[in-house]
DNA sequence: GTTTAATTTAAACGACTGTTTAATTTTTAT
DNA sequence: ATAAAAATTAAACAGTCGTTTAAATTAAAC
């Protein structure tokens, strides 16, 4: 069996995409090996052989998607900005961290929360701590400088973003209807306009209002 | 069989009640008609006998715990309050109305993402539009009275409220260690407090900020 | 008390699940 | 060309799933 440690070869890859989007499209338990198999071409005892099971199949996408963008926001926090101007850049970097990775993040947040604490929520709350830590940073800073309001709950800052976010992601057939966002194209540029700008405008208003 | 339609005998009663516990602990997918049949005391075939079947199940399920609360917030939009006070009013009942049944708005919001417009999901659009209403009138009225800024995307107030808590509700496990909420009744607490607090103050600074 | 209806039961149904086996093909190394 | 390793296959495995059946029990009606 090929190595899960470090690197995918392509066919690995390939089973790795197809999964995504079928976990994506129906959900971890409706989506079947079979499944996946069939739409990657490739014979049902491929994905034991590459990933050894099928919940193991989980903890190689989530490594796969998770690796590249660890670090991301951490370097926006060194970056010489402004701190209200850091958040403004950090919610799309959020939002579209998430919303590129067809939905895996839906998955790690909101099918997984029965299991135990294994491997795959190991890595999300590792990414967690270290967003959690590189936004304190920010707000703290804007704190020192007196632009940010001091009776923040800083830990419900991202519930705040992501939240948002999620609810509107996973209700889009309510509101494709709601909003007549007949495309998915419209869809879409509907989160990279105005729900972005909503999140944003609450974060702004929420740091910096003063009674 | 008896009917879905209106009443439930206390058999249904103790199945729906059974069935919501296992649903809100584990999920729709994840429960068995075995483990409903077990923990109810029942033989499996009851299931069956009275609702038809588990998909029906759910949607007896979904009516028994909307029905009495479809009327709440209207009422609510009716009273002699300031906007802003309505608006600090709605929240915890939003909150709370989610939070005492169980789980059960969890998975209509998360878990029935990929299903069709069935009778369920008709169930809660109509609930989800009624409170949109609710929600336009008060905000218009702070409007009118000069209170609430008018750049507001009212259809994204709710994921906001709503997704705040869902977020932070389902990632039970991750804030009960950050926050140190070691049992069921401090996270509970934190909910009822901080929480909706945070909630609360989010949307009133998104609310009356002005540049 | 007998008959009819409603309830409850154990057992089986067929379909699907993730996984494993053992044989076969393909690739790689010598 | 030959031997060893890797990849791929079809088939079967042991479970679980939701649902149905047909018989047994209980309750209700007359």
């Amino acid at each position: 069996m090929a190595s899960v440690a470090n690197d995918f070869n392509e066919k690995q890859l390939e089973i790795l995409q197809v999964a995504e989007t079928l976990f994506a499209e129906n959900g971890f338990e409706r989506t079947s090996i079979r499944t996946i198999a069939k739409e990657a071409k490739i014979n049902i005892a491929m994905v034991s052989y590459y990933f050894g099971s099928k919940e193991k199949l989980l903890e190689a996408l989530v490594f796969y998607r998770t690796k590249d963008l660890r670090f991301e926001i951490e370097n926006l926090s060194i970056e010489e900005l402004e701190p209200m101007e850091k958040i403004n850049r950090l919610i799309p970097l959020y939002i579209n961290r998430i919303n590129c990775n067809k939905g895996i993040y839906r998955i790690l947040h909101y099918e997984i929360t029965g299991s135990k604490n294994d491997l795959k929520l190991q890595i999300l709350d590792d990414i967690r701590l270290k967003n959690l830590t590189a936004i304190t940073a920010i707000i703290e800073e804007g704190q020192r400088k007196g632009i940010f309001r001091k009776d923040i709950i800083i830990p419900l800052i991202t519930p705040t973003i992501l939240g948002t976010f999620f609810h509107f992601y996973m209700n889009k057939h309510y509101f494709q209807n709601l909003l007549d966002l007949k495309t998915e194209i419209a869809f879409e540029e509907y989160i990279k306009t105005n729900l972005i700008q909503h999140i944003q405008q609450t974060i702004k208003s929420l740091l910096i209002y003063e009674n």
